[in-house]
DNA sequence: AGATTTCTCTTCGTTGAGGAAGAGATTAGG
DNA sequence: CCTAATCTCTTCCTCAACGAAGAGAAATCT
């Protein structure tokens, strides 16, 4: 009601299209935290690992904003769902190595659905037009690292 | 080391990609949060009321899973901090609609870098190639929104 | 080899958010 | 006009996560 669905609606405002479709992905990603019973600073964890990948518990730390005794703690907590586990680091047996187990149950099963809504979605695009959104995909995913860096650096003034 | 540099390495797993952009996104969105000093539930909620508009709290609560009391307290943080206002229902003066403000200023100043990298990377492509993504956007705006709908329909077995 | 530094883990105290129950206010129905 | 139902807000309680300080183990330097 009060939208015209006949009308193309979908060009009058970019930046409210962007900013619905961001809201949305964080919609969802908080509702995927909450039924993986998994909290805040968990999950920022876990997407800094599968971003960047195995690293130190001093170096996700850093990354998280922690100090040292959370950040045990917080890898406690991923590695006793199964989401991270604990390796040597051959060269240094002081140090450990964090790094994100390949296809957790919970977050397979939660990320399902979603999955198979883009799966579909991306499935109708012609080959030169997923080259398009893969392109996207790539160099967003640069400019949203460097952002989120240049937050974290702000925040620690 | 083991990672081929020089071979395009970006196309071999499309899904690895989509993976790495997501991570980025989320870890962008709680970055943002952090430096706007927001816990995760109160992004949650901001992030319900910008997509699905303004609505009673009572609605919030049953969006967010919360109870009558906590959705109280998640509505008075957020007016204080200025993300959103009660307004009065004109047909029932029980209730009260909770809208967001427009541009509220701490998470404006924040999304200013992701805005300008992602606003210089979408300068960068021609008409087709920016009717394409937005196109992407605005379905899996939906596909996103139906996706966590269905988790929270799930999680309420 | 001994001392210093580095890294991770443990423990205690505190702060913050969510759940449950009850009160106040307003609307609808008999 | 009076009773029942609905909606929001308040209060008390519990629990999980973070910060700070200290201990143990291993690598580096003298």
């Amino acid at each position: 009601m009060g939208e015209p669905v006949s009308t193309p609606a979908l060009r009058s405002d970019a930046s409210e299209v962007y900013r619905r479709y961001l809201s949305a992905v964080m919609l969802h990603g908080h509702a995927s935290a909450k039924a993986c019973e998994l909290g805040a600073t968990d999950l920022y964890a876990l997407n800094i690992l599968q971003l960047t990948g195995p690293m130190t518990p001093g170096e996700l730390g850093t990354r998280t904003g922690l100090t040292t005794g959370p950040t045990t703690r917080l890898i406690d907590r991923l590695e006793q769902a199964g989401y991270v586990r604990r390796a040597a680091d051959p060269g240094d047996r002081r140090k450990v190595i964090v790094e994100p187990i390949g296809e957790p149950a919970d977050l397979d099963r939660v990320m399902a659905p979603a999955r198979q809504r883009i799966g579909e979605l991306l499935g109708g695009y012609s080959p030169e037009q997923l080259e398009v959104l893969f392109d996207y995909f790539a160099r967003a995913t640069d400019a949203y690292q460097e952002a989120a860096d240049q937050l974290r650096a702000k925040s620690a003034d």
